[in-house]
DNA sequence: GATAAATAAAGAATATAATTCTTTATAAAT
DNA sequence: ATTTATAAAGAATTATATTCTTTATTTATC
């Protein structure tokens, strides 16, 4: 891992459609080592995936929602229980156990405040060991950074 | 937005690498459809990028931070200057504006926990306007889902 | 119901990039 | 100084993306 491969790795995170090439002359480099060395980070796995990142609001999820939730019982048991479940709900697409105010910490993407509605009523709120839940609507995402700050 | 389209992107949210080629086999299509849905997606917008991810423990930052943030004053300008500073700062990968019982969610990654507490004493902390800050420390990720739920 | 227009997909051909292989340079170690 | 290991360069090959032309399918209009 030295300068040039964080280098590598920043210009795939912000473009994983840039070419060998295009890395190679941005770096002052040939294909090869760069090519080797892209092949080198996805195999000791610094590069983990690639994806395609799509507009939530051109698939129509309008929300997100942000989730505090505080269970009744604690044992392993139970913790184990609520994260497998809350897995299965579509509509969560985070979930963090958290040391600190709460015990749970989920982000929801809904298409508008009905699904939410429902989500809460029907899915999470019918879980049984669930005691307290605090929802906080995001109204303006200020930063996401989709790549490590390396 | 049909069907075709709706599985392309779900297989390109998963795996951005994917072939045009491996696309149209799995679609039972051939390459050109699937070539000019693809941009076509691209285009209109519902592909906004792609990205490699990056393992962020093999990039040592081991610690995950939710940040809830209360402000004093809540005037456009004041809330614009906090935007403002939180973007400059690297830790913050994460930050959204939200209704609910504070201000500001903000994530966080730092290497370690004197990191983390260099960024709250001399950064965060520092800026005027901050009212309380609540930190929650991410134990385990239960769920990180990089793909939207079409 | 027949015809025209539009849309989507197929097939072939070309351009571009990824990948492999061989050679050369550079640095570290004995 | 010589060997060994590492990294990069250059050329050749393979695979994929991209373009262009043709064919099928659907939709609209008379």
């Amino acid at each position: 891992m030295d300068a040039t491969d964080k280098a590598i790795l920043l210009l795939l995170q912000k473009n994983g459609k840039i070419t060998i090439k295009e890395i190679a002359e941005r770096l002052n480099l040939t294909t090869t080592p760069i090519f080797e060395r892209v092949k080198k980070l996805e195999r000791e796995g610094f590069i983990t995936s690639y994806k395609a990142i799509v507009d939530r609001k051109k698939v129509n999820l309008q929300l997100i929602i942000f989730c505090n939730v505080t269970l009744n019982l604690h044992q392993t048991d139970f913790l184990k229980k609520f994260e497998k479940d809350i897995q299965q709900f579509p509509e969560v697409v985070e979930c963090y156990h958290v040391a600190g105010m709460f015990d749970y910490l989920i982000k929801i993407y809904a298409k508008n405040m009905e699904e939410y509605q429902q989500f809460l009523s029907n899915k999470l709120a019918s879980l049984e060991n669930i005691s307290k839940v605090q929802s906080s609507f995001v109204m303006t995402e200020v930063k996401t950074l989709s790549h490590l700050p390396l």
